[in-house]
DNA sequence: GCCGTTTTCGGCCCGACTGTTTTCAGTCG
């Protein structure tokens, strides 16, 4: 783990801890801040010997939070952590994550019933005794006792892809309510994080009833959760919470906009609005006429904005914020939003599998798929030897395969197909495949795929090696990681895109929900260090053309614009491009 | 704990819903 994502870490811990023991909700926040905005910086805090000052100049950071970074950074440890961590029993943050649980009523479990752990909480409920607490009645027990049994089940947090095919089924499924204008998914699946806690939607329609009568009675609904006039959340069976959130038209853009979140973005909008004299919830943007005893939209006030999210955002002095950057970090400081990449823009896939390998298309197959997305060029990339375990080519193999690309390539008019291959890149940085093979194909994608738990310093100089091969263009999922799966390596990212930069290789992002890696604030690195991008969705078969879709989200959440995707270039361009790596 | 075109002290977003409550605390997003 890096010293960003261990401060991170220890910041987020402390502050559960704050939170358990009871110290004022602000302080609780400040150290959550401080650990997000460790977790989000795209270069190493270690680096460039931080004073207090340069940590300080950090909005969110302050002298407290940077005195315990430094401290880290010297001793390897932070003393306050060392010592919230002595106050309460560790077995006491896991409770945290269970639906309904909050600080309070962890305290109140602990103190006054001796609940120290899941495993104690579970026995207190199961003798019967926890419902002599105070405010904890047989109702509230058995909500915990559901939400302990769905974690278990659900397993955390669920992959963009597999939420957002859920969230498609459901807004199918209310689509037909009669009385409902519109209909969206919001959230962090709008904003297209890699792993999604919830799925948003969003109603509007002058007439409720049939809509939530028809949500709750979906099929795949397990639980109720909660279910007011304009507000309902169930669990679902496929292992997550849904919540639907029901307004009027006219607030259908600032409630878009509330439920997209994220929380942290809404917080600066909000104080945005205060300090112009308004107020902004999800009912509109509102002028502040100094009473607060009730919510303006009760008043009859009438709203500054409210029926779209840009005419919110402009009322407030801002451009369209995307929803994929609306995370806090710095997108409200922007007098133009940068014209982030779409998936219009991309014109080739640059590294795919055929049946000479592990995937399930021939190249004639691949080729036409590859056409009916309107690419000018497809990369036929199948894995190389050492990947036997997906029917890597030997050299031989590769040499007749190669002979078969061009063949295809002659016979079909509209697309150029190139011969490459996915070659894995060995534990000490070699390729799998010699100079002289790898010199008769038109582009090089090079990967890991096995020895994924090196340590950070082994990893950086193998990819570093295969980086400054003078025949590799890509560089194939840099840390080999799986969401929900398996970490991956942990390299020096910004050594990667130095080497990246002056060796002009593309660093990829691969589409495929289970990878997205490299991962949004390794865009943002690369951004910074000058790399070039590549977002390739790595298809075994016609329907993984789809990934580009998660691969378009990731990138735009790096802030990631077209002209430094190679994907997007012109066939003229990018072939250039190769042929000039190849001389 | 952090921050400052009203502030170096006194603020810190805003609303929906539930359960155990006769008026609201806790949780969530």
């Amino acid at each position: 783990m890096s010293a960003n994502a261990e401060l991170a870490a220890i910041f987020a811990e402390m502050a559960s801890v704050l939170q358990i023991t009871g110290q004022s909700p602000f302080r609780v926040n400040a150290h959550a801040r401080v650990a997000r905005i460790l977790g989000a910086l795209t270069s190493d805090v270690a680096e460039h010997a931080p004073t207090p000052e340069s940590l300080t100049a950090i909005a969110g950071i302050g002298k407290g939070s940077a005195a315990k970074i430094l401290e880290y950074l010297e001793t390897g440890r932070v003393a306050e952590h060392q010592e919230l961590l002595k106050k309460i029993p560790g077995g006491l943050l896991d409770l945290l994550g269970i639906q309904g649980l909050g600080p309070k009523t962890i305290r109140l479990l602990w103190q006054q019933a001796g609940v120290t752990d899941l495993a104690t909480l579970q026995a207190g409920i199961d003798s019967g005794e926890l419902e002599h607490l105070p405010r904890l009645g047989p109702k509230a027990i058995a909500n915990i006792s559901r939400a302990i049994e769905f974690a278990r089940k659900a397993g955390g947090r669920t992959r963009l892809g597999a939420a957002m095919t859920i969230a498609q089924g459901i807004l199918a499924h209310l689509r037909g309510v009669k009385g409902t204008s519109r209909l969206e998914y919001a959230g962090s699946l709008r904003r297209g994080a890699e792993t999604i806690g919830d799925i948003d939607i969003l109603a509007a329609t002058a007439d409720p009833d049939p809509l939530r009568h028809a949500f709750e009675r979906m099929p795949g609904v397990q639980q109720i959760l909660a279910a007011g006039p304009t507000r309902l959340s169930l669990r679902h069976a496929a292992g997550i919470q849904i919540d639907l959130r029901i307004v009027a038209e006219r607030s259908f853009g600032a409630a878009w906009m509330y439920f997209t979140g994220s929380k942290q973005h809404n917080v600066q909008m909000r104080e945005r609005a205060i300090k112009r004299k308004m107020r902004l919830n999800e009912y509109g943007l509102f002028p502040d006429d100094g009473r607060c005893e009730e919510p303006p939209q009760e008043r009859g006030v009438e709203p500054v904005a409210g029926d779209t999210e840009a005419e919110v955002f402009a009322a407030l002095g801002l451009p369209m914020i995307p929803p994929e950057i609306r995370e806090d970090l710095g997108e409200l400081e922007l007098a133009k939003t940068p014209r982030l990449i779409e998936q219009r823009d991309i014109k080739s896939e640059l590294h795919a599998h055929t049946v000479a390998s592990d995937g399930r298309l021939s190249i004639d197959q691949l080729a036409r798929e590859a056409m009916s997305r309107g690419f000018h060029t497809v990369a036929v990339t199948d894995h190389s030897a050492a990947s036997a375990q997906a029917n890597g080519l030997s050299a031989d193999r590769l040499r007749r395969h190669i002979a078969e690309v061009r063949r295809a390539d002659r016979l079909i008019d509209g697309i150029s197909i190139l011969a490459g291959a996915e070659v894995d890149i060995l534990a000490d940085g070699r390729l799998d495949y010699t100079d002289d093979l790898l010199r008769e194909l038109d582009i090089v994608v090079a990967s890991p795929h096995i020895a994924l738990r090196q340590e950070p310093a082994v990893a950086t100089k193998r990819l570093l090696r295969a980086i400054r091969h003078p025949l590799v263009n890509i560089l194939g999922h840099p840390t080999g990681r799986m969401i929900n799966r398996r970490e991956g390596l942990s390299p020096d990212i910004a050594a990667l895109v130095q080497a990246a930069r002056e060796c002009d290789v593309a660093l990829e992002i691969n589409a495929n929900d289970i990878r997205l890696d490299l991962r949004d604030i390794h865009i943002k690195s690369a951004l910074a260090g000058g790399a070039l991008l590549a977002i390739n969705t790595d298809a075994h078969a016609a329907e993984h053309f789809d990934y580009l879709r998660y691969g378009i989200l990731t990138a735009r959440r790096g802030w990631l614009t077209p002209d430094r995707c190679i994907n997007t270039w012109s066939s003229e361009k990018l072939h250039r491009w190769l042929r000039k790596a190849a001389s």
